[in-house]
DNA sequence: TTATTATTTTTGGCGTACCAAAAAAATAAT
DNA sequence: ATTATTTTTTTGGTACGCCAAAAATAATAA
């Protein structure tokens, strides 16, 4: 009991509510784990039978206390092993991903503990994301990635995900340095480019870049 | 295509015929994968079917040189997984199989390679099991463990593969030096006793101190 | 409000991996 | 060689996780 299946529904509501438990829907759960939305049916009711989720005919599913715990821990593993993958062994940020999403389903706790241990309990892995602690308690921050920052908003850069040259050409180019404030204009419709003003100079930053460049809200 | 399951298969048969592709039961398959007879029959058929084994009814099954080659990959995965443990993480010698059987279904090769790498590409794990190699080559030796030592067999002594105190301990009391030549006398049929003599004196060994030792042929 | 579209659920089915019990075959013992 | 034992296979059945197609419900637009 407590399939893979299991954990990746739990761990997708938990995305999809952004952990907050807010109400989440077949489609969105369908269209995330790449299933029909009858086969989401199924496996709603059957995590409410287990009582880890509270799943309401036609209206949608949120994840109970049980089941938020469970996710955390998912999240934990996936973030720690993220994190040990790019720091210890020397992956890129843009691969860990994928591996993260197999060696998240290893159960064993004393190895997780490890790889905190080992890493000095870090609270973010290498996109800037939270890591939650054994607890399922998680340190919240100012620092987003560009791409989440809102309109009309003011923010500072305090650093990169992408450590390529080719990236931190991009960012010379377009006068994004450390340490800089930037005010965003606006979001385009059309491709989500941000629309920013640094450094009294206005410049377009695309959508792939923004998920690289983290910032602090101010 | 590839689950668990079949390559639970794959790497029981591969252990239970050592390696040479010798004919296994499936009484041995039922008992080491604590499934049923019945079950085992459906399963190798299956591998039939995908050309990994040559399944004979009522008589056996043997791996085929691709079903080989599968298992050693898995054989590899498991030992790397355990030197890594032991080596990089601090677990116990004795801890590190258990963990290792989920890790080793982990199917990324540039992950191996870089464990691999990270410890020097060892040719033998924390329990002095040779790892294959990429290509599923198996540097052979002449260490094997003393459970494995076949009497009037001559061997020395080269080490062991657990470090408690309380083992050394047993080991200082039957006289059982690193460097010392060994001639086994018989094996106890009782309970796989090994009677061998070193420096002159006729020791008994039990079977699990036999596990820890890893001697050399001569 | 009614029609249209989107979402959700029901129903019937499939493949994998297992089990229990009974029948068949092979092996060992007398 | 015949019985007894062990091993193997067959048969019928279950749980999980999925799909396709049809029916029901909800949301949106006209």
């Amino acid at each position: 009991m407590q399939s893979e299946t299991i954990e990746n529904y739990l761990k997708t509501i938990y995305h999809l509510s952004s952990g907050n438990s807010a109400i989440v829907n077949n489609k969105q759960l369908a269209d995330k784990l790449h299933v029909i939305p009858a086969t989401v049916t199924e496996a709603v009711k059957k995590l409410h039978d287990l009582k880890l989720v509270v799943y309401e005919k036609s209206y949608g599913t949120r994840l109970t206390s049980a089941g938020s715990k469970m996710a955390l821990t998912i999240v934990r593993r996936h973030r720690i092993w993220e994190t040990y993958l790019a720091n210890e062994l020397g992956f890129g940020w843009d691969e860990v991903h994928e591996i993260a999403e197999e060696l998240e389903h290893i159960k064993n706790d004393k190895l997780i503990k490890k790889l905190s241990e080992k890493l000095g309990h870090p609270n973010f892995d290498p996109h800037g994301d939270p890591i939650p602690d054994e607890k399922g308690k998680i340190q919240k921050s100012n620092f987003i990635k560009l791409s989440e920052a809102k309109p009309k908003g003011a923010y500072k850069v305090m650093g990169v995900t992408d450590h390529s040259t080719a990236f931190l050409k991009y960012l010379e180019k377009h006068q994004l340095i450390i340490g800089a404030g930037i005010i965003i204009k606006t979001i385009e419709e059309f491709d989500n480019s941000i629309i920013l003003v640094c450094q009294k100079k206005e410049v377009s930053i695309s959508p792939k870049a923004a998920e690289c460049i983290i910032v602090e809200m101010l």
